[in-house]
Parts: C-alpha cells; sequence; structure tokens
DNA sequence: CGAAATTTTGAGACCCGTCAAGCGGAGTGG
DNA sequence: CCACTCCGCTTGACGGGTCTCAAAATTTCG
C-alpha cells in the first residue's frame, strides 16, 4: 500500500544536504542544489514556537510561506460551533507555501517547541522566478500531498474507528522511515489524543477504545502514554486497508 | 463563505477563450494565452465516453494527463472489501494532471456521455518544458484543490448528514455559478443518490432521508429526480458551515 | 508529594447504517 | 394510449458503532 508515495521524488546528487529528508506536504527539500536552498534560506527568518504557540490563525492574510526545521505541528480548521478538524501534522522538512491568494484557511499550531523558517510571499515569488527548478517540484510536491489528501478523504468517508487508528499509526511509520529517523518500529506522538481524534474525524474516547483494541488484537503496545510500538505490522496494514475482516 | 476560492485565479485578456472556464480541480484552462492553448490542443487526441465507463482503473500506469470538454465524470477509490469513497466530480474545464509518477491511485468513470482530450504525460511534460507559465499555472490550480480537499475533510471528519448535503448542494451552486452555466438556483445533478453517499460519507438512505429534511427545512425544492432548486440560499449555507442550529 | 491535566473506562443515548418493503418515473410493448 | 416492467428513489423499523456524559485511573509537573 502507499499512503503516500514512496521513495525519492527525484534522484538528488549524493551530499544533498536534505538527502534524507521527510517528503511530506509540499516541500522543497528535495532536488534542490544546496545553493538554491542555502540562497533560499538568505531570504529566510528562523523562528522559535512555544508549545500551542499558532504559527497564524485561520483567517490571517496569506503573507508568508514557510518551512519547518525542529519540532512538529498541527493544521486544523474550525466551524462555527467549535468543531474541529485537523487536516495534517507538519513534521521537519515539511514546507508549506499555500499558492492560494487572500487568507489562511486553516490554523497551524506548535505541538511541541519547534522551530521555522518563514520567507514573504513576495521574496518567495521573486526567489521562484529566477529558479525555475522549483517551479516544478513544487507542483509535483502539492500534487502528492493532493493523493494524500484524497487517501485521507476514504480513512474519513469510509473506514472504521479501529481502520482508522491503525492507517494513522501506519502513516506515521511510513513518514519516518522515509525520514529515516526515529528508532524500528517505534512511534513517539507529539500530538495528544485529542488531537489525534480531530485528525481521524473521532472523539478522543474512542481514539482511547481504540487503542485498546489494537494492543488486544497484538499489533501494537504502548511502551508509554505516548509512545507506540507497532508489534504486527503487516496486521496494521491490513486493518488499515479494510479489508473487512476477511482479508 | 468559500468552500472553492472565488473568482479568477489571474486576470485573463479579454476575449480569452476560457474566460468562462470553471475553475475547479487541476486546470490549465486559466491564465494562458490561446496561442498556448491552441498549441496543447495540437498534442491531444480527442475521447468520448458513454455513460459508465471508465476513463482508467486505479492501478493502471499513470502515463496520460487530460481535460474534460463535455459530460461530467466522477473520481472515486475503493478499499478491499468494496467500500468506495468518491473524492471529486470533474466537469467540463477540469483538467486532471497527476504529477505522481506511477500508477493512478483512483478510477474514474464517466456519470453521462462524456467528451475529453487526454496528452502523453511524455508529450505533455515537454509542452510545459517549452511554456513556462504553465508549471505556476499548475501549481497555482493544484494549491486550490488542496485547499478544497481540506474543506471536504472537514465535511467527512466532522459534519453531520444534513450539513454535508447542504454542503455540496452549496459547493455546486458556486462552482455553477464560476462557470458562468446553469439557470439561477437549479442544480441539475449528473450522478445518482449513490455517488453522491460515496462523495459525502454516507449511505444513499441517508442521502434521501436528508433530501427530504431540506425540503421539509423549506430550503430547497426537488423540481424532479435530480433537479434541485434552491430556494433559501442563506438558510443553505448556514447549516452547510456548521453553527450547530444556533447560527 | 499533591494538584492539575490527560487518558482510560463505563453506561446510556443517538445518529446513521442495514435490511426490507413500497413508491414512482422512464422505457417498452401491446 | 395504457399496462407492465425495471430500476432508482423513498420510507420504515430496527440495530450497531460511535458519541456523550461521567467518573476513575494515570501521568505530568510544580
Amino acid at each position: 500500500m502507499s499512503y503516500i508515495p514512496r521513495g525519492p521524488l527525484t534522484d538528488l546528487p549524493t551530499g544533498h544536504p536534505c538527502a534524507d529528508c521527510p517528503v511530506r506536504a509540499v516541500t522543497i527539500c528535495r532536488t534542490q542544489t544546496p545553493d538554491v536552498l542555502a540562497a533560499l534560506r538568505g531570504l529566510g527568518t528562523m523562528q522559535r514556537l512555544q508549545e500551542g504557540q499558532a504559527v497564524f490563525h485561520e483567517g490571517d492574510p496569506a503573507r508568508r510561506v514557510f518551512m519547518l526545521t525542529y519540532g512538529s505541528l498541527k493544521i486544523y480548521t474550525l466551524l462555527l460551533d467549535g468543531r474541529r478538524q485537523v487536516t495534517g501534522f507538519m513534521f521537519p522538512g515539511d514546507f508549506l507555501g499555500v499558492a492560494v491568494d487572500g487568507e489562511y484557511a486553516f490554523t497551524i499550531e506548535a505541538l511541541e517547541r519547534s522551530e521555522l523558517w518563514w520567507f514573504s510571499r513576495d521574496a518567495f515569488t521573486r526567489f521562484v522566478d529566477q529558479n525555475p527548478s522549483i517551479e516544478r517540484e513544487l507542483y509535483h510536491l502539492s500534487a502528492h500531498e493532493l493523493a494524500a489528501a484524497q487517501q485521507q478523504m476514504v480513512l474519513l468517508g469510509r473506514k472504521t474507528a479501529a481502520e482508522r487508528l491503525a492507517s494513522f499509526f501506519y502513516e506515521l511509520l511510513e513518514r519516518q522511515e522515509r525520514a529515516g529517523t526515529g528508532a524500528g518500529q517505534i512511534l513517539d506522538l507529539p500530538m495528544n489524543r485529542l488531537d489525534i481524534a480531530d485528525y481521524l474525524g473521532l472523539t478522543k474516547e474512542t481514539v482511547s477504545r481504540m487503542l485498546a483494541e489494537l494492543r488486544s488484537r497484538g499489533l501494537i503496545r504502548l511502551a508509554a502514554q505516548n509512545r507506540v510500538e507497532v508489534l504486527d505490522r503487516a496486521g496494521l496494514v491490513d486493518l488499515a486497508q479494510g479489508s473487512g475482516g476477511n482479508g
């Protein structure tokens, strides 16, 4: 299965500083030469974030693009009565470059102490003009993002609570592996149960119950409150893919 | 509200042949000069589709990109046990250019007699190389698509059945208005109840029941089985936005 | 160690899914 | 022109999966 397309998008020159970057969301980390990245960094401003601090809110004018270099963020949208949908999480290497003019349609908030580099949209646009290779890269990466978004729609529209949680863990596992970070089948979750619930279209109670369920099936183990060890990866994938208990 | 960003993405030269194109999905209809569009069309092949005929299936090698010129299509993904999620519909002017190499992750099927133009990925890539303005346009448009995908995640993850149907009608209404097609508050639905259900993460029975609900609230009227008239647009929007009955 | 916050567990309710029957429009043939 | 059939849509009854509300257990942090 491939919730997120695997492998490098394009080959990187050996020694490329981002050879080990995770490729999720819209990132320009890959395929760019070190020169390009250095030049880009020169245009940016570093910003540190406390846990819970927002990068921006829904409705803010979209004047910046940024890249996460440390920590993790959550992206969410609210309905008028307060219902919340977390539409994604960001990890180091992820790039957010909303090409839609106007206002941000979501809020981004730090899950833990984090660090990012931001660029004014204008400066970034000028930079892209001068480095056409980036344009295609951005397009490719947003297409990857779209594929991931479609998988999430399948999850939210058609999967059971247990399948959703299995899918979530598998997604994190794959991502961690592509990033080359993390330790084997161990997942350290920077988000709490409510964030997971709002990402999976569930409640925190249901997430808790499904954790117990996956545990009782022997698929996972809770090494600590926010540390999940995947014990039966194949079983997890079967569940995540939704074979209806027959596969 | 703006389920899909409104208005033209960029200004078009007056007399541009696509001035009235709907801008949904990834389309390159806008911002390109007539010369560019003519050249592109020269590279393509026209294909007619019967109702129910597939353009391609999940798992097919992704060797083509295409633009819909007539009719309507549905995009869907299946789980192993047959559960289906419709992730989107395509209407004339919509462009599908999956930048992800490998295989299509979904199936596209005609809802009615339709007509499209397809291009081999290679030819299209060469064309884009020669027309750099398209690159940015593609990036912009896929970003718009991403915004729409996020709104759909909110719908699937957090909205009630009635809210989902209201959102659906409102989305179609906005799209029709942007396209400059259609007649006022009348929606002619090319998809059946099951397609709507699979798009909204519901069953066809629930769609039916919610239709009755919206009707009884005076928000819509069924001029015919597949012809919906929006009677109370503001009320529909209120419901779609999810103010929890308080807004 | 104690207080606050988060997570887990439990009981009951509700929304929507499932299954089944009835309705109605479109097409067909007499 | 009308009866018949087919197929999609609607409606109803019931059940189940998840939500809600509540409390206990666990972890975190001062």
